[in-house]
DNA sequence: CTTGACCCTGTAGTATACTACAGGGTGTAT
DNA sequence: ATACACCCTGTAGTATACTACAGGGTCAAG
């Protein structure tokens, strides 16, 4: 117990075995401990870290971002300061991607509303809600 | 006036004519009218359009249902049912992003926090922040 | 002690979303 | 009338993120 097989980590998260190695291969998750035959014996927290890379994935971060944002703990290298500046970064980032987000919610509501009352009538309102605050 | 060549489209957006053309095949914005010559005349409104699809790209959608988005107008064969389907679907999508966006937020706000009193202490915010509600 | 499910490395193939030519025509400014 | 910037089609190449073998070793159950 303590630690998983790659195929329980490819379970638990409901990813394909090849691609946790391709994960580890690309810095995502750290090079596990193997046992003698060589099989990887990854710690218990690597589910969770990778059902965050899919999510992040997801929100339309890359690999790279993601790593990034990973990597904000952990490397003792690197200062406070360095940390902050980073984590400040990516933190307007991921505002900006919540009102992005926030004008496409309304859009759709306002398409589902006018839909309820009238119909759609050859306007776009995501597109109208959108454009006005996007430089 | 009142129509662009496919490089005002490109330098109003800051993307390559050929991406232009390629969303163009891909059906995200429709095929223009042409001169005699063959240029195409895009309608003004074009330009936005492709700002929206950029943005929506950032935000982890994939052309394919950016264009299930653009298309829930303007479609007179499906009907408003179909739509406001549809549409709900992307309205629970969109609110599911901006529901982990925030969790990506407030860690990040919480490293910044933790950086400013004493550095980072080995643990990890970001994961912590996101797992209790992930299945 | 063998069978089947699992693990290993390494390489090659796929999907998505561009990006860059090649080879040619257009338009206007000097 | 000849540059030069721009447009056209079509095809091929690239980056990212997987995904699928090939060829082989490991291990627990019967």
């Amino acid at each position: 117990m303590g630690s998983l097989t790659i195929g329980e980590v490819a379970k638990q998260t409901g990813i394909g075995v090849e691609t946790v190695r391709f994960y580890e291969k690309s810095g995502l998750i750290d090079e596990p401990p193997r046992t003698e035959a060589g099989y990887r014996q990854y710690p218990e927290d690597t589910a969770s870290r990778v059902r965050f890379i899919r999510h992040a994935k997801e929100l339309g971060f890359t690999l790279t971002e993601i790593k990034e944002l990973l990597n904000l703990r952990l490397d003792p290298t690197t200062t406070c300061e360095d940390v902050r500046q980073v984590a400040e970064e990516k933190l307007r980032n991921v505002r900006a991607k919540i009102q992005s987000l926030q004008a496409i919610e309304m859009a759709l509501g306002e398409l589902i509303g006018a839909c309820a009352v009238g119909g759609p009538d050859g306007e776009c309102p995501i597109l109208e809600a959108l454009e006005p605050d996007w430089h």
